[in-house]
DNA sequence: GATGTTGGATTACAGATGTAGTATTTTGTG
DNA sequence: CACAAAATACTACATCTGTAATCCAACATC
């Protein structure tokens, strides 16, 4: 259960491009975010040297650049950030706060059996 | 649709506090958060400030102390902050995310029984 | 009325964040 | 080899955050 650095905001966009696909060079990082993001090469790479600072990415020299790779895995960032996320805005987890999930989610029905299935299990316990 | 202004971490903390009791003076504030944290009356009266200067925190005077309400809806909030987290952290709102939170909540039968409810409303349309 | 007490107003200050710019080094090219 | 191109390294700078402390005014008390 090792300390997960905090990511911010736009940490967090780059660290999920990190996460789909690596390891990118900086260039690679920034051409991967362009459209999304209104951000300048220089913005991207100082966004990258935080995250290399703070222990979430890593890299390996590569010639003349550095190759990024993250250094955290993507299932454990979401965990915590789900849990902060719930105890922030609604004090922990509860019933209301899920149904205002599956309200505002787009579900097709091979969804919407799975989630029930998942329920069915809870029910078991 | 008005613009909500943002509300650090922290501050979700003394929002809490007014959304469930109002209008309350800074000390009656920091009362209610003894315990949760550590902060010094300052500290709240702090955080005060800053909210009412964001908008978010109202007051009206009541002899030499103000008292503070909320100037924003909780629901608009919480709202707001689910969607901006399910952005942030899996890039939509999506099926596994769901089934990440039901399967790390804790939950009563009855609790079950209405979130498949939900969920059978949504399949219907 | 002087004085302590209780609020509010103002100020502090370091670290995180958003958003780059400038300087320097490495390297391919004419 | 001299120079432009490409990467990295270092620097910048205003805001926001966390976490108060200090100064001042009004009231309550002796």
């Amino acid at each position: 259960m090792k300390k997960l650095p905090k990511i911010s905001e736009s940490e967090w966009l780059v660290m999920r491009v990190l996460w789909s696909k690596n390891p990118l060079a900086a260039q690679e990082v920034f051409e991967q975010l362009d459209g999304t993001t209104k951000w300048k090469p220089k913005t991207v790479k100082t966004l990258i040297d935080r995250l290399v600072k703070k222990g979430a990415v890593k890299y390996e020299k590569d010639g003349r650049r550095y190759m990024y790779y993250p250094a955290v895995g993507r299932d454990e960032y979401v965990t915590k950030e789900r849990r902060s996320f719930v105890r922030r805005v609604y004090g922990g987890i509860s019933k209301p706060m899920l149904a205002a999930f599956l309200e505002d989610a787009e579900l097709s029905a091979d969804d919407i059996s799975e989630l029930k299935q998942i329920l069915e299990q809870k029910a078991e316990e």
